[in-house]
Parts: C-alpha cells; structure tokens; sequence
DNA sequence: AATCCCTATGAAATCGGTTTCATGAAACCG
DNA sequence: CGGTTTCATGAAACCGATTTCATAGGGATT
C-alpha cells in the first residue's frame, strides 16, 4: 500500500463529494446556522472522509482575519528580569489554541514606535495583542485607538483604560507587611523593586498601607530601593542594618532579593527569623529550597496567562472587557 | 491634517503609481535580479513612500510558504522542568524575525500523532518546526519525512538522524566531575536526573567516564537516581550518606539537586565543601544565590536558542545541516 | 388564490500576492 | 543581414477560502 502524495482537500472537493456547492461547505465549516441539517451533516462526513484542514493563509485572505494572536515581549529586559513570562505565555497559547487562534511570539524591543514590531503589528497581520511589561506606552495606545484588541500583562502606567491583567501585587505586600506586624515586628522595613514599574510601586504602596492601618506612617528611613537583583537585596538589607533603626522584619519585593537580604542578616551575624524576620514575593522555587524556606506572597502565573488569553477571546467576540486583579496568597515558610 | 483611515497599500497602486506591472514589483521585493535597475529604483522608492507592507497571507496563499516556523512545546513537562525554554525561545525568535521568519509558540500536548499539533503541523500552516524535549519521536520523524524541517533542542533517542542542538551534557559532567576529583575528592557521588531522557542520560556518562579516565570504575552505590527535583535531591543524598561510603563530592544533574543535596549534607552535620564538594548542572541562578553558593556547569542558553534558528535558516535554504554540540563551562564557586 | 416575505442555496466576485506564459525587443550567431 | 537566442516585462491564471448577491421555493398573509 502506496502513501498517495495526498495534496491537501480543498472545498472544490468537498463540494463536489458532498453535492453541494462551496459556499455551503464554507456555511457549515463556519456554524452558519441556516443550512438544512441533512446536508450540513452530509458535509461533515466529506470533511471528515476526506481528512480537511482548513487552509489558514487562504482563510485568513479571504476573510480579512488571521487567526493570529501576537505575545509582544521586550527584547531586553523580559527574558532575565521577568522568569514568569514563559509560563504566561504557555497559558496564552493553550487558552488561544483551544479556541482555534495561534499564537504569535514576538521578541523584539518594542522601543520605537515606529520599529518592525510597530510596523508589524499595525500591517494587521495579527488579530490583537497581548503586551508583557511593556515600557513604553504609545505604540499599545495607537493599536488601541486603531481598534486593534490589546491585552496587557501587568498594570500599565497611568489612569489609562487598557485593559490589563496583574496580580494583586498591593493587597499581597499588605498581607505581607501585616503578617509580618503580626508576628510581633515593630519595625518593618522594605526593599522595593524597581519603583518606575508599577508592580515595584503597587508592593511599596501595599507596605504602606499596612503601616497606614495601623496608624502609623512609615519611617522614610525604612524604605530601600533594590532592582529585585540578590546583589541589590543584599546592599540594601546592609545599608537597612547601618541605620541602626532596630529592624525586625523585611519585605522584600521578590525571592531573589528577600535571600538577598537573608544573606547579608546572616553576614551581620543575626539570624533569620529570630532576630529579623523576612518576608518575599513570587513564591518562587527558591522560596522553597532557601535556608531558611521563606515565607512569601504567591501569585497565579497560570491563571495570569489564562486570563490574558480569555480576555483576549472575549473582546475578539466583541464583549466590552474589564482589567482584572488576581489575588495572590501568602505562603508561610520558615522565614516570618 | 487629519490622518487617512489609510487601508494598506496593495501592488496595484505600487504598480499604477510607479508605471510599471504587477509581476515587476513582486519581482523587485522578491529581490529578483533580472530588473532594469531604474524600474527596480522607482518601485522600491513608491513602496516606501506609500509605506507598503507585504500581506503575509496572500503571499503565503500564493507562494504555498508560510513563513512560519512553529515551536512545539510539550505541555505538561516543559513549562515546569525546563526553566530554560522562555530563553531559547527568545533566542530563536529572534534569529528568526531577522531573516523575516514569525515563530508560533504550540504549546500542547504532543502526544499522539493524531492531535491537534500533529494534524496542525501536517496541515502544511508551518514551513518548518522547532521541538523542545521530545518524548515521542513519532510525530516529528513522520514530519521529516514528509519533507518538513526540522530541528530539535536536546540529543534525541537512537540514532536517529534528526538535526539537533545541545549542550555538552556529557563533556560538562565529565568536567565536573573530574574537577571534584581533581579537588581531593575520592569517593565521588552522582544524583542523575531522569536518564529515560538523553540529557540525564548523558550527564551519568559523563560521570562515569571520569571514572574511566582514572582507570577506575565508579561503584553503582554511587550513582544514585533523582529526578532534577529538590526534594528528590535531598532524599538521594540521605540514601548516600545512609551507605556510609564515605562518599567526599556529589555531581548533582541539576542545580536544584545540589541544593536538595547540600540540605541533606548539612542535615547530617556535615558541611559544604569542608566535608563534601558539591557540583550542579546549569548555573541557575540558585546557583549564583545558595549559600554555600554552587560551582555548577554553565550552558549557554541562548546560544542555544539561536542556533536552533539559524540551522532552521539554513535548512530553509536547502543546506545540509548537522546537529550541533555547544560548549559547555565549569563555573567555580564556594562549593567544590 | 394572489402577493409578499423569508430562507436556503449556488454562482461568482473577491482578498493580495506569486508565478507561468507569451511577447517584443535586443543581443548574438554564422 | 536573416535567423536564433536571451531577456525584461506584462497579462492573466492561480492559491483556497469567504462573502456578496441573485434566485428559487416555501410559507405566511390577506
């Protein structure tokens, strides 16, 4: 038994099989209710005898859609700063992929407005985007206005009216900076992340808070500024030690610097959570394998991703979408 | 100046305005040599000036290329065990989109031959196809027949003559391993990680070949078996030390399985790399942070990632290509 | 029973490039 | 200098699905 060199089905053959005609074929692949059910169904058994496949390029020409979703990733800074994005993605793609659209991965620097990506993406070649952190805003707000659905990862900056998706980044440094009041801390300190970002700042804001509900302010003096780098965690948990302010429990704005941090305690020759107590961010897997385990505010990277990819489906379906927060959830280990 | 609700530009007005034939600018942006320069001059200065942008479907439509190169990852497994990929990938993006290639991310479940991906894959959407850590080699042998470029990340089962890229597993353990050797240590220890997949696999030779080397033969005691988890890293490390072998260095598959390692280590009262040298795999950033801070083997991912691309290229072009072994490099640290 | 409306259906136009093929002109040959 | 070859070029077919539009038939309305 020979392999015919089985060039792919089109609809001509469809039709023809089916006796039907190719607008009909095209009716009944697309859920065009109004064909007689006999025929749909006669069509459906050619499809399926035959082995179709959809010819997307040929769809996508014909109807002006492409089917295609593009993930537009900043070339510098993502790959190293942000290890969530390829389980976002993961989740952008399956959620896309199960609702018949592709994913389009695109990691270029999205600087200029008017570089490839920006020429790419307004070439309409892909159906809508989906933006990881990105920096600059104008080229997403002039997709938007060109009516192009954008997603964004991560809340952007301003009162602007993308819709977004981000993690409840205030409400779980408030849980944390509480949990750490809680545990009998006085005097709570905090190394952010990059503040320019709108996570680094929503993590500082939440901090506040905490001190806010309590009553009090913050001392200026308790706030350090890291880049969410070890090395950055560490300098600033040194420089928080020479103030002498009787620090007793750190929120760190991620892992890396919360160890960080530990080490440079550990290096003042205090102890972790005896003398200080340190709380991070990410629950990252080296939350978990850290000596001590520290205890840190989780996020749903997963779900982020999912939900990109829903909203995503849902404004291509024409609903009005809304930004939507995850929660996060502290997880408690040996560090606080 | 109100901006134009410009629909793109097509050949048809490139044509018009530059006085020449449909079939002439195809040919001029298809970098056909055999046209009059001037003519060639005057339609490449009408395209910019019209800002014209291919339409990638109806070129894919009529060209029967895509342009598309899809990078198949497996569902389940890699998203967690392979923090590496969101770095290869970026990297083949990258390779690709300079030489006018879009990577679509498939991330879905790749086992069996007849589901989604594989009937996607054999639908002819994609020029070519990138796989990461395959498990089943069906699909992708069946595709490489089918005439299909292919490219793999990772040594592939058998011999198999698939074109690959990979780190030197294999010269990277042996490295560290003799280095451990090389530190004093005589009773060197393994934990792998899963030798069902190649990599592990490799990394145990690499291990046993520094044996080799020093005319001895490693006992099996000392070969212990994980599965690249910190937990399995702890546990095969009690079961050492539990056979009183009197084992002095351990060569953990990965990072994370030295740190389960050093935990087990210190656990039992013994300390890091007074009485035990310890040596991971990848040079994660756990490596960097640990304490005591790891000496590891570095791969360089991102090379990786752009090899895997510029073979696809060079595929594409119709070369010979073989599969490609990166360098790996022994990074010394506290603990060995 | 006559008229109008609605629905299912097919023929054909269309999307925007690519590629084949025919053509005329220029170059080359003996 | 006639004839053949080469080469740039444009007209038109083509890729495969979608969508518009016209139409026939059935049903509802009066």
């Amino acid at each position: 038994m020979v392999e015919k060199p089985k060039s792919r089905a089109t609809y001509s053959e469809i039709a023809r099989e089916a006796g039907v005609s190719e607008a009909t074929v095209s009716r009944v692949l697309n859920g065009d209710p109004r064909v007689n059910p006999e025929r749909a169904a006669k069509v459906q058994e050619v499809v399926e005898k035959l082995g179709y496949k959809r010819h997307r390029a040929a769809a996508a020409l014909a109807s002006g859609r492409s089917n295609l979703i593009a993930i537009v990733i900043d070339d510098d800074l993502s790959v190293f700063s942000d290890p969530f994005w390829a389980t976002i993605s993961s989740g952008v793609s399956r959620v896309l992929m199960q609702n018949e659209l592709q994913t389009l991965l695109l990691v270029a620097s999205v600087d200029s407005v008017d570089g490839p990506v920006a020429h790419y993406l307004q070439g309409g070649e892909v159906d809508g985007a989906i933006f990881f952190q990105l920096h600059k805003e104008t080229l997403v707000k002039r997709l938007a206005k060109q009516g192009m659905p954008v997603v964004i990862s991560g809340t952007p900056h301003g009162s602007s009216d993308f819709v977004y998706v981000d993690s409840d980044n205030f409400g779980g440094a408030l849980q944390a900076t509480k949990h750490l009041m809680a545990q009998g801390c006085t005097k709570v300190a905090t190394i952010t992340g990059d503040t320019v970002a709108t996570a680094g700042n929503q993590r500082l804001e939440g901090f506040l808070q905490a001190y806010r509900e309590r009553g009090t302010v913050a001392n200026k003096n308790l706030i350090a500024h890291g880049d969410y780098s070890f090395e950055s965690g560490k300098e600033q948990m040194r420089q928080l030690l020479s103030r002498n302010l009787g620090v007793d429990g750190v929120f760190a704005a991620n892992d890396l610097m919360a160890i960080g941090a530990i080490a440079a305690i550990e290096e003042a020759g205090l102890s972790v959570p005896d003398h200080i107590k340190v709380v991070g961010f990410d629950d990252s897997i080296m939350a978990q394998t850290s000596r001590p385990s520290i205890t840190s505010v989780r996020q749903d990277i997963v779900r982020l991703g999912e939900t990109l990819g829903e909203l995503m489906i849902r404004k291509l379906n024409g609903e009005e979408i809304e930004p939507v927060i995850l929660p996060t959830e502290l997880v408690i280990r040996e560090s606080a």
